[in-house]
DNA sequence: CGATAGTTTGACACAGCTCAATAGGCGTGG
DNA sequence: CCACGCCTATTGAGCTGTGTCAAACTATCG
């Protein structure tokens, strides 16, 4: 845990920033976040708003304060598939590339912290320690990554839903009891946009949180709002 | 590009060895050399056997000097998924976890230069370019893990097949010229791994590379050698 | 040769897709 | 306040790609 003796020094927009905690910024010495937080601005997108284009040159790269952000490929007849989703205090971008290969798009509203691309690879050379935070997010998203490559190639469509509510469960409220048994929370994608997720239709989706829903293992409200009254009845739904 | 000039110093064991020059030993000065080299072994691993277990306590890393290496994961009522092929030079292990969550099994014989857990991570801490050359390849690993989740999840069986055979040709043979029209090479994976891979079954493997040779898209010699007249050909199945 | 493991082929079933209609939520404007 | 349109989600009916189960084929090796 990081003392906040130099309380006093860290910058405005950084003391009440949780990047600085659990995320990269943690990283950095008071100094170095003075000089970072020169460069970097706070920004809000809205639902839908896209963030990082496939092909598109990128200049900078963000720190994920609030929201979701939905990383996606698509191919040229237009099939989309979700690749990531990203939650605070995550690092969106791709080091040493210039080109992304993926979109990024806000899922819900989305605050963001942002630095220009060089600002960040300057600061990487100079403490190797923000490339290990780096570095270990990576990590992180490639195990995540991995584990939804065995959703999608060998899960049914209900064990993909029961999968796709556990992650965000667990995902969505970072100060949430981990081994909490029941939980509630309201669903940061569209029903097209789990279906993109999990490489199902929107109908699937559908019929499959109805059925759900009939087994009482989830109740849904306002079609966003979902309640888990038993964590454990979903897991085995789950199918790990 | 490295240059020898102290080719002298550098340990007999790394001398001719891959890992030096695309591979992560690559990073380390002739003295760090010596002193992993210190500690290291080769060995040979048959196919099909075991190199990591799923909760096991790894307690060595590799990289991968020949062969494959498949990465797998199983659900508890046995349906498998491949989650990564490694191809020389690459890494082999997570670092920073003790358990590493997936399984690793030469896919063919596969030869490694093994090292203890702690050598490594102890080298890592004093010198930021071995983490970097680490965290380089872990990025090029998600790359390719989310390029995978676009074809379990929202490709054809026949578009499946059709990249998985573009991505074997363009990595089993790290001399080939990447833009060569056509291809030759022995799939390392039997057609049950291949199913494994592309979230298939055996028989709609074996029936789509029928479908493919039938079309003359590829010819298949002795099951496990196959020749790609035309790559462009075999890109155009593939989906993009 | 026969035994064994891997692969191919065939016939059929079913999970999930497609197309189409209906229902619900929400903002706008009369 | 209701009427309307728009968008998203649900439900239904039928179709199809891929899975399942079973049998035949092929290669390899003692």
């Amino acid at each position: 845990m990081r003392q906040d003796v130099h309380n006093s020094s860290i910058p405005v927009l950084c003391a009440s920033c949780e990047a600085r905690h659990k995320g990269i910024c943690g990283a950095l010495e008071p100094d170095q976040l003075v000089a970072l937080a020169k460069t970097s601005y706070k920004q809000k997108a809205d639902g839908g708003s896209e963030l990082i284009g496939d092909a598109e040159r990128v200049e900078s790269y963000s720190n994920v304060l609030s929201g979701v952000v939905k990383l996606t490929k698509t191919l040229s007849d237009g099939r989309q598939q979700i690749v990531g989703l990203q939650f605070a205090p995550d690092f969106l971008g791709r080091p040493f590339r210039s080109e992304s290969g993926i979109n990024a798009e806000a899922a819900t509203e989305v605050g963001l912290c942002s630095f220009p691309k060089g600002a960040i690879e300057r600061m990487m050379k100079a403490s190797p320690e923000l490339e290990h935070r780096l570095y270990q997010q990576t990590l992180r998203e490639l195990d995540e990554a991995r584990e939804w490559m065995v959703t999608l190639g060998r899960k049914t469509a209900s064990e993909k839903i029961a999968s796709f509510l556990l992650m965000i469960a667990r995902h969505i409220d970072p100060t949430a009891d981990p081994d909490r048994t029941s939980a509630t929370f309201d669903l940061p994608l569209s029903r097209a946009d789990i279906a993109d997720f999990l490489g199902l239709t929107i109908e699937t989706v559908s019929r499959q949180l109805t059925k759900l829903r009939a087994d009482n293992v989830i109740r849904i409200e306002n079609n966003r709002h979902v309640v888990v009254p038993d964590m454990e009845r979903l897991e085995l739904r789950a199918g790990n």
